[in-house]
DNA sequence: CGGGCGCTTGATTTGAATCAAACTGGGTGG
DNA sequence: CCACCCAGTTTGATTCAAATCAAGCGCCCG
């Protein structure tokens, strides 16, 4: 893989912020070890996790779905940077997409990933605490979804992002999918999504100043459940 | 900790059925290691976990729910015999409370876990699966909460439940939990699930022996969703 | 024997899905 | 360059599944 500064930038952060000597080894084995992939919008990436393979986000975001036999999509996670992909057993039933263009995917095998566990306590460290913050996403988004109002939905969900987005120090964020994608993930309708959103406008709590792009004046709006 | 012979029983199948001989020693090493906890119905036992340890399921059943300022309970877990609680970080929102009298655990410190999995491949690979599993289990899970009827909320319930405690080869399944905790699982309420189970034996798919023995007569119910 | 918990059934209300239709803005092809 | 197109979004009207409110039953346990 090429050594992007972003990419290796990421790595040490996920690491170790600080990184001391002792780690640096780590980073680099990883960069060294990592395959680098890029994907365009809505395209399938299933197989870069196939046979148990690793994976971390490196830009863009990728989507987990399913499909109901309705034709119904559910999105189950939504992988963003510096998140990784592969802890899950294997699912035919489950899909994974790049949510937009220039998503990039650092990819190690299997064999790979515990190499460097094996030899590093950071990597290994690195792959439990992704394996818990997968567990933490879905159980966060199990309680969403369960018996909760759609403006409960809507709100937790620009809560969440405008934690996992960490932007600028102002409150804008931008969403990394459509109202459609929402729709899919919150589990209720688009119309839905999208009156909630307008509601939320109208009391003020937030002003859109595209669809996309949300600024959240109200922060009492980001409580937790 | 007691060596039952359940509980030797136990680990042996967990590490490998088979059991060659390199992992007797893991699965003695496990045994010294545990140390077993008893709970009774609707005891809290948060504690067992804290500050990152592990816990296996010896008998009896745990659930893992939170509140919802409404007072709402939701059950986001039900970990059964042989299943592993604490891979999730620790989130004080979360409660872990005895399903039934009688409920035994084993549990590990993180030190100790650590330790054996460093020491026997077998025990580290366990510990993988299980962290899998759980997330599978909530992918799963995550799957059954969004979007569909509450008919195939139910549905799924009773199939999940037939595959987790298989039971004799007939297809009576005990249920663990009562209807309350049903609702409070599947994110419904209680007399909505009641309502589905009367349907669901009016139209034979099922026979209730007493509310909690359920005998599956159509087998067509159990499909995937 | 009472009391409470778990379960069931019925009547009413309601939040969100569905159906229907119009608007927006960026991109393409004539 | 403009017209068109289409994906994404918004709004409105109607329908429906499940929540809520209300009440009775069986049963185990003290």
């Amino acid at each position: 893989m090429q050594e992007t500064p972003q990419c290796t930038e990421l790595f040490r952060t996920l690491l170790n912020p600080e990184m001391p000597d002792a780690e640096v080894d780590a980073n680099a084995a990883m960069i060294a070890a990592a395959r680098e992939t890029r994907w365009r919008r809505n395209q399938p990436c299933d197989a870069v996790i196939a046979r148990g393979a690793v994976a971390c986000v490196l830009a863009g975001a990728v989507r987990k779905f399913a499909l109901r036999p309705s034709g119904q999509r559910q999105i189950i996670d939504l992988v963003v940077v510096g998140d990784f992909l592969g802890f899950a057993p294997a699912d035919p039933s489950f899909f994974l997409e790049a949510v937009s263009n220039d998503t990039r995917i650092a990819c190690f095998t299997r064999e790979e990933i515990e190499r460097l566990a094996t030899r590093f306590p950071a990597v290994s460290a690195l792959m439990q605490s992704s394996a818990a913050g997968a567990i933490r996403r879905l159980e966060h988004h199990l309680l969403v979804q369960s018996r909760i109002t759609a403006r409960e939905k809507v709100r937790a969900y620009l809560a969440e992002m405008a934690g996992r987005m960490k932007t600028a120090p102002s409150k804008a964020i931008t969403l990394p999918i459509t109202r459609y994608d929402i729709a899919d993930h919150l589990g209720i309708a688009v119309e839905t999504v999208s009156r909630t959103m307008t509601a939320l406008r109208r009391r003020g709590s937030i002003t859109l100043r595209t669809p996309r792009d949300i600024e959240i004046r109200d922060a009492s709006m980001l409580s937790e459940i």
